[in-house]
DNA sequence: GATGAATGAGTCTTCATTCAT
DNA sequence: AATGAATGAAGACTCATTCAT
């Protein structure tokens, strides 16, 4: 039985995943039909849903397997030996996802957009995302806890709230990207490195339960 | 010649438009059906066509609406005659929408990532939001450069820059709140706090166009 | 709410229904597509489906109709005070579908047949034409013991396994009608009574592999 | 130029074949998809049409085929030297189907049904079963010639209807055996038997071309 | 002969929108 | 102004059949 081999099935599912992300950059995940895919793809309908049961599948693998290209782009700057400092690191981070939109032709900023607001209503696509950045988190709080032992950032600060505001930083910038268009990763880098040299005058309002000492 | 006054006619727009955010939260914006708001509404169908020309203008205006309400909550705290210090602001804005959510009983940073969503693929609701967000970002200048005059920030730092990573760190804590909902005003506070003790041992690595002067 | 009244939307119902059978019976039910009903009924394909849920529906609603019809044609003669002496009754059973085929165009032979084979893999049919039929073997179960009270059969006689062998006569005809054509209700009282006169020279065939000598 | 022996043929085609019942009675005939049959029957695609033209002619074979086997389990019944005389010869015929379910595990009831309904709207269909019913019939008259002239059956009555009788009898025992389940042979028989015994006691109402002579 | 991936016409169903009342 | 039944163009998906290997 001559079945069609495990990379050629792999290779007609990249083919067909290759026509997704134009399609729904061009007319929105939702709006996006199967003869729109089909079509991009070069197939026919038959063969597109041989390889994908249907169009919820082709969703949420096609999310998927871009966000396994960020976590590809993510991990060698998130899990260096050691840590790079604050600021090349987060000019380092803020390139990773500039870079894979060069290089790939797809605006990655806009596909995470749109694969946010499909986590909102799409229970798989929220248990990936979330999946998604809060690994992503643990790793920034890994690399706080260095700069921390590097004396970068003060010993008694909360690791785990830094990488959250870190984290705010980089996703801001992806919405900021893909709807202005003018946050570079160097523009990102010298607004932190202008707030780092913020003095804190005061203590921050009191909150609830914030201050801490 | 309209037949009902003006403000009837506000009202019943009113009530349509109060079904929107429901159904688009519920299901997604474009998985919701013309039937879904008409039931939810209360209406009938050609009532909803009365008001609305259609499915793209209720769209556009229930993203409209809600961008409305969310320059309501933060322009008090933008155009302050006399800026909150950085921390307290921080922490000031964070809350906006938080109370919002609370108050409106609707998740306002699930509508936020659904119309950034949107956005990418429908003009004029790009059109909405990048206005907005060039707005926020422009008040934000003026803030930091408050806070330069004030000292909190050093007079020869890049105010623009500053204030776009400050957009990003709001933004990305709007994105950080919907998927993992523990971004809470004082955490995202503290962790800024944080950060802003941050050292900066050596100058950032010499990217492309990095530094401006 | 000036909504349809109970009485249009039941015409409407059996303006779609009336379309029904000429298809199943031009193209058997499977091989009837929506639009082929749709088509036949006059309406648009969304008013279809606006009065019944879906192809399914419609199934079930279609044999359904015409198993109340049949009941209908049925009951006055197996629920008369005092029942017809065999042979009239037979006659008279047997006349009760050839008459409403006459009545209504649709043969009704036919329909049952289609209805049949469509109980073998549908539980909804299934339990309606078994709960038919268990009725009307009921209702001549108690023919026969009239019967039996009136000499015509022996009293010591087993009236149900009578029913069954009556009732079995019935729907073969039906068969012998849908597939021959030349089974009218003459011909079969006419060959029931020819049987009746048969002599029984020894007894019955006791258990299963009865006797025969 | 068949590349393999007519033997090897059949006996591919008869693998085919032993597929389709098991599919047709589990989902019914126009509902079983090729793929349904491919499957079951452990070929290819390929395979199955290079041994049947298409679906069609699968539907007609399959058919035909157990149109055979019924008729070899009645012919040696129905043309016996000497015919059985009426109980037996009833309880005889009823068990043939009977056994033959149970032998091959197929409910040959429901085959039965499905073929009546196929055949409907399937002019081929048709022509095979109404050839079958009509040979049936004739070599029930045959009987029931015999059984006149062994006096079992009164001389002047009328041999062809009472065939037709005998055939709706048997007919519709398998209708009732497919759909209640509850007609086995012995009861079928004692019913006959108990109807034998019914007294005609005035002649049947004049209908229209009633008597014919 | 045998395979099973590929085809694409056809299926059922939904839904934004209209319009007679 | 208001209603909601009706429309019909798409939409997602299936499946009998073919053909390159």
């Amino acid at each position: 039985m001559p079945k069609i081999s495990e990379q050629q099935r792999q290779a007609r599912r990249d083919q067909i995943l290759a026509a997704v992300w134009p399609c729904f950059l061009r007319k929105g995940v939702h709006a996006t039909s199967m003869e729109d895919i089909i079509r991009e793809s070069g197939l026919s309908a038959g063969a597109v849903y041989l390889y994908f049961k249907g169009k919820d599948e082709l969703i949420l693998t096609a999310i998927s397997t871009y966000l396994g290209q960020l976590r590809g782009l993510l991990l060698p700057v998130l899990t260096r030996e050691e840590a790079l400092a604050p600021l090349p690191f987060v000019h380092e981070v803020a390139s990773a996802i500039a870079k894979h939109t060069k290089r790939a032709g797809i605006d990655l900023n806009a596909v995470i957009l749109m694969g946010w607001s499909e986590a909102q209503t799409n229970g798989a696509v929220k248990a990936l995302v979330t999946e998604f950045q809060t690994k992503y988190r643990d790793a920034l709080t890994a690399v706080v806890r260095q700069w921390q032992r590097r004396k970068h950032v003060r010993a008694e600060a909360d690791a785990e709230a830094i990488a959250k505001a870190l984290l705010s930083f980089f996703l801001g910038s992806i919405v900021q990207e893909a709807l202005l268009g003018d946050a570079d990763p160097a523009t990102l880098t010298r607004g932190i490195e202008g707030l780092l040299g913020t003095s804190v005058p005061k203590g921050p309002p009191g909150g609830k339960g914030r201050r801490r000492r």
